[in-house]
DNA sequence: CACAATTAAATTGTGTACAATTTATTTAAC
DNA sequence: GTTAAATAAATTGTACACAATTTAATTGTG
């Protein structure tokens, strides 16, 4: 059982400093547009669904109000994106682009191939690990 | 282009949502012994080596003294290991286990087991997963 | 030997991340 | 129709994570 309790046996660490890897290589490219990496996925949703619940972000970026409410509120400060009670559901908040917001998209085109680049991988590489992650995932998403 | 800037196309959002999932996962059973994810990995590392300086713990878990600094004082008000300036060098902390720090190896010894069990993967996928970061990082070590 | 360069931690400041609670609104049950 | 249950965000509090700077000690060079 000790032989499980060495760093360089653990499976989990591999990924969690990975993620942060990955994370660390984003950064100067998110840099030049003033964006941090889950701003960056925020973004990514909006410019994929124009208006998005709080809710709904939430559950495709996995986050929570509380992270997602002062994050939002500084993205909003930044005039990329409105915060508005929704008026049938005084409950809901949508968040939807600004102008500013989208033209952001051109900015940060060549981000994702960049950070590929940077990163030193392929695409397939990428993807071998997409589908081993997502094999384990959804392993438990279906209960 | 544009394609590469959408949210289900990401190769890397789901890494990041993993290894938060992760940690998740291992909250209720770090809870158990009131240890946190990262404080967990050095405890992992001291069960190990028993004495290591804040660099040697930083190059390890790939974190810098801003965060391992006020993660090892909360350590050590928690009376899990001790914090000695070098007498040979005042520069250098050395972190070392108390009889406490190394009491609890026991109690959390089945964890990675029932990590593997709670996450519902087998050890053979996680080291799949492991083997492919493995193969992508070491592309970039060894500049 | 003095002093610049380097090194090791600590500090400061910003931004997640999440549990737990609170507030406000809406829906459901009676 | 009023009150209880449920829902959506926001708030509060704790703990990373990291860039940038600071402090203190050590090493290297002339």
């Amino acid at each position: 059982m000790k032989k499980l309790q060495i760093l360089s046996q653990q499976v989990c660490f591999p990924i969690y400093a990975f993620a942060k890897e990955i994370i660390n290589q984003y950064r100067p490219l998110l840099d030049a547009i003033e964006l941090t990496y889950p701003q960056y996925l925020v973004m990514l949703v909006l410019w994929e669904f124009e208006s998005q619940t709080v809710n709904q972000l939430g559950e495709k970026l996995k986050l929570d109000s509380g992270t997602l409410t002062p994050l939002l509120k500084r993205m909003e400060a930044k005039l990329l994106l409105t915060r508005t009670r929704s008026s049938s559901d005084e409950r809901i908040v949508n968040i939807a682009l600004t102008q500013n917001g989208k033209a952001l998209q051109i900015k940060a085109s060549n981000i994702p191939t960049q950070l590929i680049e940077a990163m030193n991988v392929t695409v397939e590489e990428l993807q071998e690990l997409k589908n081993i992650i997502s094999k384990i995932s959804n392993k438990n998403n279906k209960k």
